[in-house]
RNA sequence: GGGCGAGUGGCGGAAUUGGUAGACGCGCUGGAUUUAGGUUCCAGUCCCGCGAGGGGUGGGGGUUCGAGUCCCCCCUUGCCCACCA
């Protein structure tokens, strides 16, 4: 046996006899657990691997090898993400045609994998371009559009004018295309769409069960942005045409409404039940029972139709506009109820809503037009036109200064009959709630720095909690108003309402509770749950992706391609790049784009594809049957397999590849296509492997981008440069930055099991990584003492060790060797599991120190020789997921044939691995004075006697009494005294 | 501005979750072996002090017999989101 590691005598041809032996196909044994991990699907870029990917794949790979001994079948595959924009850009710049450049990289990235002996099994490996693979992503769609789910509209849609694409939400980083960084700009064009929208709410609550990291978790509730309100209708009132500025928000008088009285309608015992629980409950967060309560008011309103609206109570509330002879008055009237809806999350506060805001593209605008004077129009012409050809960036960069335009019409604001102005501006988005807001300056930053701008009125109606504030409504209240508001604007929910008539006192979740009861009752609104979530923007006007599998038919219908005429191919063409208009390339191919139906018909096919992000939502159930091709999948083994009960990458797919992926899996769920209504189970994120990168300072007359502070230079230059005009920062490893360290190079200087190892030490799995290669030379000096010590030991080490310790004596030297090795056996199964991979290894090397140290204290006695042979064999079976080339080659060494990856995983014997003597601390007042050894196994009496013995704590408290004595079985003995 | 996280030797990091701070490794210092070393082995390595001892986990307070760990305030820093009403 060799008694050092040197790697390239060695591991390659493990690997070799590896790949002879199919030790890594996927085995699906009755009676044993199943146990699925995943890497996230990569795309197999040009750059090859770095050791920042190798973080992602040895972790994951040595759980599985671990599972593997422990008797699991195990499903650990890997596959390629070739289509999307990546791919078809650097084909494009190449002059080369993405399939078979696709082919090459993920070849290569595969020679990168094995090279550091990750055990994926290949037989089940696939691309996303394959035709077999795509055929189900398109029947996928189709499922989706059979059950509306998938649908096509003109939109407004991000547009990236130099890659040419159009970019879905997720895409657009800042206003900027994540890919080119360019600016985004808005196009409108028809699009397809899947309606994720229609699951956010079990997309946000199914997050609780899910074993994945809180940030992630909370990036996907935050993205999702799920916020629960009250959305109301706000009707317009009119003034005179030619009235002037100084009306803006002007108080009218307020009409003495008395709003509780809405309430007393008519209500059926159940209602009035539920209602008598909530407030039982003290009225507050209870938001099913709300639901109920609102369902039910609803339908009340329904059955008893117009009972609201046609109450006297609900003219005078909502209609309370004062007559006037203008004639925009007049048209107002003919449109009965000129109207727009709001949504807030803070009802509470409609007492302070000063004004309202419409977002430029909101419906309304139109009809405003033709009730302003001409002067006016031309000014809401103007600034909607400006804000409709202002780029998403410009428009939501938060330094800008908030803009608008006042339209000269007014609403009322039905909590207190006040006439408010409305204003049109772009801080408020079309895209949320309702393009409307009710606009409350005092309470909210937003509203404040408008109201602010343009002189509109500021009321407080929320006084912190810390004591009542006296008011006009209530000046007899005890607390002093000078002072005692903080500065505005604020937005405390810990406060109570003030100027908001008799609902002055309640605290802002009463407030909240009452006015929506209010507001329900009237008719005019309701509660509601809004969300950020938009569709996913699905299609692509490109040709490096899945087709949408839809032919359109010349009666302008449109019909989804029968399943057994999937797939629609992707054609191999020539030409293939982005048309300067948009449009896609597939248009242009006439082949492709006209086509005769199943019923013989002459149609369009759709020329759209699908953004990469449709292959990755659903490749990791084609893992579990990937040769099929009569269906996408068996339920069968798909049942068997699933859920992935670890899924490991980087955490820059927070939202886009995990929620979309989760989105295809519920849908699937309620489909009866899988049994899980969530892929994942566990979700581990690998921290970023950085490289150190050179800039040097910029030259005169050099203009650096926004946001550096240098200029990216190569090594090769770095070295040219003065010192002191160089700085060197940790940066992403990425080809561009140049500052990529392959695998391939770290194996050839280090071997393969030296980089693995370091992989796992270098810091926490999911800390970020400043990379140094010097680290691997302590790695490869741990395989080295390894190899030695197993290479002194072949001769003693006897392969019956087994059967024969049981009957040896159990102590000295040989009790020590085995409780270090039972330690590091325990320790070993626990790290992995736990991901802790970086102290499984500090716990070897500890281990094999321990070892070394008892070696030289060992006379070779039969006892000490069976727990050395105990001690090579389970210490080499336990590192086998860490360092497999090595493990093999000694255990082979020790005259075995085979390979550790067919072994059993070892059980850690816990009365072995206990200690028989702990160290006890000995402390006076909490300071440690001194150490005692003590059998494990010591009463706390026996504990505290031994401390008062300790010569070196004594002189510490001699002078003192000791008030009592704190002892800590195993720990410590903590003498208290003054 | 919001959300989440992190601050421990020269460096990466340990610390059984409130119980001996600095495991393990890198680097460094000294020594041995070697023709040589990007080799191997041995010893040392938180700071101050000759010593007994004292100080020490970003800073300040608190709880406790005892705090890296829990609570409050502040500072620094990373990532993500960012006019979402």
């Amino acid at each position: 046996m060799r008694d050092r590691y040197e790697p390239g005598e060695f591991e390659a041809g493990w690997r070799a006899k590896w790949a002879g032996a199919g030790l890594f196909k996927t085995r699906e044994e009755e009676g044993r657990e199943k146990f699925y991990a995943a890497d996230f699907f990569p795309y197999p870029s040009g750059a090859g691997l770095s050791v920042g990917h190798c973080r992602n794949y040895v972790p994951t790979d040595v759980l599985c090898r671990m599972k593997v001994m422990q008797g699991f079948n195990v499903l650990h595959p890997m596959g390629f993400d070739a289509f999307g924009l990546p791919a078809e850009v650097e084909a494009i710049k190449r002059k080369t045609h993405p399939a078979p450049m696709i082919d090459q990289y993920a070849a290569n990235y595969r020679r990168q994998m094995d090279l550091i002996g990750v055990s994926y099994d290949w037989s089940r490996s696939f691309k996303s371009s394959d035709p077999e693979f795509y055929r189900w992503t398109q029947w996928v769609f189709s499922l989706l559009y059979k059950k509306g789910l998938a649908y096509r509209k003109d939109a407004s849609v991000n547009w990236c004018p130099f890659d040419k694409t159009v970019l879905a939400d997720e895409e657009v980083v800042g206003g900027l295309c994540w890919r080119c960084n360019n600016p985004v700009e808005k196009k409108n064009v028809p699009q397809w769409f899947f309606k994720i929208t229609a699951y956010a709410d079990r997309l946000v609550d199914d997050l609780d069960g899910l074993d994945w990291p809180e940030g992630i978790k909370a990036q996907q509730r935050n993205w999702i942005g799920r916020s629960e309100g009250v959305e109301f209708e706000m009707v317009i009132a009119a003034q005179n045409a030619g009235s002037t500025a100084a009306e803006h928000g002007g108080p009218v008088a307020q009409q003495p409404d008395d709003h509780r009285s809405a309430t007393g309608q008519p209500l059926d015992d159940e209602l009035a039940a539920l209602k008598a629980e909530v407030a039982a409950e003290g009225g507050a967060g209870d938001w099913d029972k709300q639901y109920k309560i609102d369902d039910i008011t609803k339908k009340l309103d329904k059955a008893q139709e117009g009972l609201a609206k046609g109450t006297a109570k609900f003219e005078r509330a909502v209609m309370n506009i004062k007559p006037d002879d203008s004639e925009s008055f007049q048209i107002l009237e003919r449109e009965k109820r000129a109207s727009f809806r709001v949504f807030t999350t803070r009802i509470d506060t409609i007492f302070g809503m000063t004004f309202c805001v419409l977002a430029p593209e909101h419906a309304l605008v139109a009809k405003i037009f033709d009730v302003v004077d001409a002067q006016r129009s031309v000014e809401l012409r103007d600034y909607i036109d400006r804000a409709k050809r202002m780029s998403e960036a410009d428009r939501t960069a938060a330094t800008r200064e908030k803009t608008g335009v006042f339209t000269g019409v007014y609403a009322i604001n039905p909590a207190n009959g006040k006439r408010v102005p409305v204003w049109i501006a772009d801080y408020v988005m079309m895209g949320y709630g309702t393009g409307a807001i009710m606009a409350v300056p005092a309470h909210d930053e937003r509203d404040h720095e408008f109201a602010t701008k343009y002189g509109l009125d500021v009321v407080p109606v929320i006084a912190p909690s810390g004591g009542p504030v006296a008011t006009d409504s209530n000046p007899t209240a005890t607390g002093k108003p000078q002072g005692s508001l903080p500065d505005l604007p604020f937005s405390t929910k810990d406060g109570v309402m003030i100027n908001s008539g008799e609902y002055d006192g309640l605290t802002v979740q009463e407030g909240q509770q009452k006015l929506t009861e209010w507001i329900t009752a009237l008719g005019i609104g309701e509660k509601k749950r809004n969300c950020k979530l938009r569709d996913w923007l699905i299609s692509r006007q490109r040709y490096w992706g899945c087709p949408i599998p839809v032919i359109h038919q010349a009666d302008g219908t449109m019909d989804v391609v029968r399943d057994q005429d999937l797939p629609v191919e992707l054609p191999d063409v020539d030409r293939y790049e982005p048309g300067e208009d948009g449009s896609s390339p597939l248009a242009h191919i006439p082949d492709f784009v006209n086509v005769t139906d199943h019923d013989g018909r002459l149609g369009r096919r759709e020329t759209d594809t699908m953004g990469g992000f449709a292959c990755s939502s659903w490749y990791f159930l084609r893992f579990c049957d990937p040769h099929n091709d009569e269906k996408a999948w068996d339920p069968e083994r798909v049942k068997y397999w699933m859920p992935v009960d670890c899924y490991v990458g980087g955490a820059e797919h927070a939202v886009m590849h995990l929620l979309y992926a989760r989105f295809w899996t519920k849908f699937l769920f309620d489909e009866g296509l899988v049994t899980v209504q969530e892929p994942f189970a566990r979700l581990k994120n690998q921290g970023q492997v950085l490289g150190r990168t050179p800039y040097r300072r910029p030259k005169e007359n050099e203009n650096l981008q926004v946001g550096e502070e240098g200029v990216l230079v190569s090594y090769e230059e770095a070295k040219t440069l003065p010192e002191k005009d160089v700085t060197w920062r940790w940066v992403r490893m990425s080809k561009s930055k140049g500052n990529v360290v392959t695998p391939d190079e770290a194996v050839e200087q280090f071997g393969a099991d030296a980089l693995r190892l370091w992989e796992l030490f270098v810091a926490p799995f999911d800390a970020d990584v400043e990379w140094t290669n010097d680290g691997m030379n302590g790695t490869a000096r741990f395989l080295s003492r390894l190899f030695k010590l197993a290479h002194d030991l072949a001769g003693v080490y006897d392969r019956d060790w087994h059967a024969k310790i049981a009957q040896a004596p159990t102590d000295g030297v040989g009790r020590e060797l085995r409780r270090s090795t039972h330690k590091f056996v325990a320790k070993a199964t626990k790290d992995i599991d736990g991901f802790a991979f970086n102290t499984y290894v500090a716990a070897a090397m500890e281990h094999l120190n321990t070892v070394n140290d008892l070696l030289k204290k060992a006379t070779m006695t039969d006892a000490e020789k069976l727990a050395l042979s105990e001690m090579i064999e389970l210490t080499v079976l336990c590192l086998s997921p860490a360092a497999p080339h090595t493990t093999d080659e000694i255990w082979e060494g020790l005259g075995h044939k085979g390979f550790t990856y067919d072994q059993k995983w070892p059980t850690a014997d816990p009365d072995l691995a206990k200690d028989d003597t702990v160290t006890i601390a000995v402390q006076v007042n909490g300071k440690l004075r001194d150490t005692i050894e003590m059998p494990a196994d010591a009463t706390g009496e026996q504990l505290e006697a031994a401390a008062r013995q300790s010569e070196k704590a004594k002189p510490h408290y001699e002078a003192m009494t000791v008030r009592k004595v704190v002892v800590v079985a195993g720990k410590l003995v903590n003498i208290v005294a003054n």
